[in-house]
DNA sequence: GTAAATGCAAACCGTTTGCTGTACA
DNA sequence: TGTACAGCAAACGGTTTGCATTTAC
């Protein structure tokens, strides 16, 4: 059984389709390397089916966060941005006010933080976002200090 | 000196005055002990200023938080919300995704982690937004368990 | 065949902006 | 009295929605 069928069995099973941009979006997301918003999704999209509307952009990149295919970050203030969700940790952004570049890291400690909560507090974290933003080594000036300078 | 006559002055040397306006807007932010949202905001400046407008909240807002007064948080997905910024730890939030309710926490770990960011990659971090969503002890599930599920 | 999903365009909603009038220092 | 700021209403931009049509299975 190849993937394109056992997604299709997978999403069935839910009650849903394979669509053709279902599995388009999708392939985008996993081919690229970057983070992508919907305009950008939306213009790769295109290239491969001119007939594709931004609505469906949206809510295809919704559907594939509630299955799990995918995830979404908020690296700058006003917009989304996804990727695939087949890396095995999870991990986090910092974004660079001035360029744009993104940086992924990992920490554990995140997700111990997350389970100190629940067994102090009773809370049970379903999401956890994460970001720093400042200026990465090219953009940063040559004499700023570490930690937050606001 | 007054508070009030601090304040002036203090805005003053940066070229800019101390409103009315300003002056309601921050009080209001300091005496919420919640997080309120724009529209929260405006509901309770108009109580004492009917003539007050949503733009000069939304201007306010912004500039409470770029003098440093102020701290935007993005507790829900599509708005944020401000707290008066006179507290000395920096802190997170957990936000309840069936009440609201709002639980904050402090994480030193968060910093430290920032600062190890600084040290092994070069990176400036001049802001850090962390925030755990879920289900509150009374809204969760009796059999809910810790940590993420999705 | 039929329910689910798409495409289009219009609506939405939090937020910002241009402009004119007001008030702080 | 001059300049920073407020108020109003219109614009903005990312995202969502209603509805007729298409498509997966």
């Amino acid at each position: 059984m190849g993937p394109k069928q056992k997604l299709s069995a997978t999403l069935h099973n839910r009650g849903y389709r394979l669509t053709r941009q279902r599995q388009l979006i999708l392939e985008i997301l996993q081919n690229s390397r970057d983070h992508l918003d919907a305009e950008m999704v939306y213009a790769e999209a295109k290239k491969r089916d001119s007939r594709i509307g931004i609505a469906t952009v949206y809510r295809t990149l919704a559907f594939l966060k509630k299955i799990g295919l995918a995830e979404e970050n908020r690296l700058g203030e006003d917009h989304s941005h996804y990727e695939a969700a087949d890396r095995a940790k999870p991990h986090y952004h910092f974004a660079c006010l001035k360029c744009g570049r993104i940086v992924e890291f990992e920490s554990p400690q995140v997700m111990r933080l997350a389970r100190s909560l629940c067994d102090k507090e009773g809370l049970q974290v379903t999401e956890v976002s994460l970001g720093f933003r400042g200026y990465c080594k090219k953009c940063r000036p040559a004499d700023a200090e570490c930690g937050k300078t606001t």
